[in-house]
DNA sequence: TCAAATTACTTTAGCATTAAAGTATTTAAC
DNA sequence: GTTAAATACTTTAATGCTAAAGTAATTTGA
């Protein structure tokens, strides 16, 4: 680096921090990509995750939000979906601004089949990283993602 | 899930596993590029970083290889880049295919500007995740990192 | 109660990225 | 030495994202 003003110490790893995770990130879902089933995107992917994986409906404004993309991305990621029948979409009975979101029976297959899609990819890194160790990781992960979470707009 | 061929153990925790990596990268990027000094992208930071993490040269294939992008990608971006003067575009005194491509002094501030503008970010970060444990989060994650570049095109 | 502000979603213009086709140079094969 | 294949980069059409403007519904507040 120059020599006015030094980065600290800290600043510096945790700078190589983010980037291992964000090298990381662009990988593993490059990786997981290429497998999945035919016309998903991984926009549309991780919708069908989320169900699966936080709660079984939503609006699409917390959709947006949850994803970090705006409202006009999260509009046309769901017509898509929502063509192919993966989810569906109806009026909000409570606010007729808002919309309900679901995921389908047939959404909830297509989200397996890409999942299980990935099994071989899964079971390979699991020979050279011990499941134990992994386990760790994930609870370190989870404290600095919930971190990250909580102040995203601060 | 349902109840035919379930998904294994390990397949479910390494698929959280990049999971939350995916949202911490998402959530950290999102972050740093609100401090990116103005007119630089996410992708133009990459590769100014790529210089200062990596080599000092490249031609604009090893670039776009070591990013994941098309040949097409980096092109664009390259040119951004120069317009600006924040890289040098030669051509290859050995093959009058390539290109050489080299950080200039300026791209070198910028990109040291870019990181010094995340200070504070990091600090506060600090303040709840002790380095200690950064640290050796750092040395798990690498190995990871090398493991998915070694075998990025099986 | 009704006008202004806010909220939720959609549409549109601009930009980055991809896949595919195009151009130029080098290497390989005979 | 000439031709074919491979390599390195550029250009182009299509797609997905953002920011900003647009539409509609709800809430606020005098």
């Amino acid at each position: 680096m120059a020599n006015d003003k030094p980065i600290s110490a800290d600043a510096s790893a945790l700078f190589i921090y983010f980037n291992e995770i964000g090298i990381i990130a662009q990988l593993s879902s490059a990786q997981f990509q290429r497998n999945l089933p035919d016309g998903l995107s991984h926009s549309q992917f991780s919708v069908l995750n989320w169900f699966r994986r936080v709660d079984s409906q939503a609006s699409p404004g917390r959709l947006a939000t949850a994803f970090q993309v705006t409202a006009g991305a999260m509009t046309n990621t769901l017509k898509k979906l929502e063509a192919k029948g993966l989810v569906k979409i109806e009026p909000d009975e409570l606010s007729g601004r808002k919309k309900k979101v679901t995921i389908t029976l047939k959404g909830e297959e297509l989200h397996k089949q890409a999942i299980t899609a990935s099994a071989p990819m899964f079971q390979e890194f699991a020979k050279r990283f011990p499941m134990e160790g992994v386990a760790k990781q994930i609870t370190e992960l989870r404290k600095v993602r919930e971190y990250l979470d909580e102040r995203r707009y601060r």
